[in-house]
This record gives C-alpha cells, structure tokens and sequence, in this order.
DNA sequence: TAATCAGACTCATTACTCGC
DNA sequence: GCGAGTAATGAGTCTGATTA
C-alpha cells in the first residue's frame, strides 16, 4: 500500500538522518506526543514497510531503532540535510541511545537551541581538536552558552573520561565553552569522578547529572552537581562567567 | 509476567471525480 | 466553480503472538 507522507514523516526522516538510529519512544516524544505508543509504532511500521525506514530489534520484546531507509535517504536530501550512513544494525546502541537522549534534552527543553552536534557530525563540520565530544551544543539565555557533553554508561574506564576531561582543562584554542556536562547512566562514578578531578587539580567546570533526572525534570531544570566539590546546582545557577555572544 | 509489535477493525480526514 | 459521492489513507483502540 502506498504510503502518503506529511509534513511530519518528512521531518522524522530528516531527524533519523541526523541521529542515525532512534528509538520508538524517542521518536514519539519527539513528533508524537499526543498520540498513544500503538500509534506511533503503526505510523513507522508503514514508513518501513514502504522503505522509508529500516527498523532494527534486538530481541522480540526489546525497543526497536529506526533509521532512514533507502526511499528516505533522497527525500532527506531534498531537506539540505546530508543523510548519515547508518550500519546495518545500531553499533553501540546504548552509547547512541544516550547521545541522542541528551540531544532530545536539549531540544525539547524551552530554551533556544543555537546548534547541536553529537560526535558522528563533527568531522564533517571540521572539528579540528583532538578530543572529540560525544556532544557540543548551545543555547541562547539570551547570551551564548556553550557546553560540552559526555555520556557515561560506566563501562568506560574512568581513566579515558580522564584523558578527555585534561584535554577540555587544558582548552579548546578558538573554541571557548561555559562547561563540560556529564550525563551519567547512574550516579555512582561521581565520588570517583570527583575524587581524581580533585587530585588532578582540573579546573574546567565539570557538571554531572543522571540521565533520570534529565528526564524527570529535563535538562535546565535538574539538578546537577558541580565538581569536584560536589555543590548542588542547575546549569544556569551560580555562574559568575559571562555568556558568550 | 511484562514489554513490544503486528493485525484487525473503526472513524476521521483528504484528494479526486463527476454532474450540475 | 461548487457540492456530493467515493476511495485512499491517517490515526486511534483493542487483542493476540512472541519471547526474554
């Protein structure tokens, strides 16, 4: 059956391209909020069984992914938007889900998003530094502020979010950033986190919430905690810095 | 048992055709 | 050009299948 797309449909394959691989109940935050998950999940079943999604399940009860597919890939273009390859099957599903949930964070959140690019985008965009982020973005308060994110699943080792922590302290030439974000999958690593950032000296403002907080309260709104001396604070709150603009 | 998805069914909306 | 009728499709609910 053929399917006839909206303007939305176009929009959800323009954002599959940038995400590479979303999941259902991404998909529904972002262009279904009313509607109810049976919905969702029939509205993209029909965009891949027509070929303008590729769907991808671990297991039979698991979330599925979905990218554009290859009637989606021209039509993204059309948009100006240069479609991500996605593999075959989501390579490190967690990791991306996390990314992309950081960036549903910041895009649903109230604020004025200037840009957002998760690590994938930056290449193309000639990110010259060293060390690559898992997310740069900015928002307008109305002055500028840019962060840096990361998102830590706790199966890294602690040493390489070290590594990249020493390099964000030691500066970005050309590129001046308000802090780093850290989005943890659970709260455990922050005495560790905050234990070495100490003895490291770092003075790069390091700022670490849980993803359930973002989540619960979203991403202005939560509470984070300020390392490394572990003080309670929301993105905007007690920054003596100036926004960039 | 719980989570997810597929299929059947229904209703609403939109696009198209045709007669006036 | 306009309105009525019809077909196609979107969107919603409900139920069942599947499997970790």
């Amino acid at each position: 059956m053929a399917v006839r797309l909206t303007e939305r449909d176009t929009c959800l394959l323009v954002k599959c391209a940038l995400c590479r691989w979303l999941t259902t109940d991404q998909l529904q935050r972002l262009y279904f909020p009313e509607a109810t998950l049976n919905a969702v999940q029939k509205r993209l079943r029909k965009l891949a069984d027509a070929g303008y999604l590729r769907s991808y399940r671990e297991h039979p009860t698991a979330e599925s992914f979905h990218a554009a597919g290859p009637k989606g890939a021209p039509l993204v273009k059309e948009k100006g938007v240069a479609a991500m390859a996605a593999s075959d099957v989501p390579r490190q599903a967690e990791h991306l889900w996390g990314v992309n949930e950081v960036r549903l964070a910041v895009e649903l959140a109230s604020m004025p998003v200037v840009y957002f690019f998760a690590y994938w985008e930056l290449a193309d965009l000639g990110w010259r530094f060293p060390v690559i982020p898992d997310t740069v973005f900015a928002v307008r308060t109305p002055g500028r502020r840019t962060f840096l994110g990361e998102y830590d699943r706790g199966t890294e080792t602690l040493d390489k979010l070290l590594v990249k922590l020493r390099r964000y302290a030691d500066g970005l030439e050309g590129f001046p950033f308000d802090a780093v974000l850290i989005v943890t999958e659970e709260s455990r690593r922050l005495d560790l986190l905050a234990k070495e950032i100490r003895r490291e000296g770092l003075t790069v403002p390091v700022l670490v919430s849980t993803l359930e907080a973002i989540r619960q309260t979203g991403l202005f709104d939560a509470e984070f905690v300020e390392l490394p001396r572990r003080t309670p604070r929301k993105i905007f709150e007690n920054n003596d810095e100036e926004a960039i603009d």
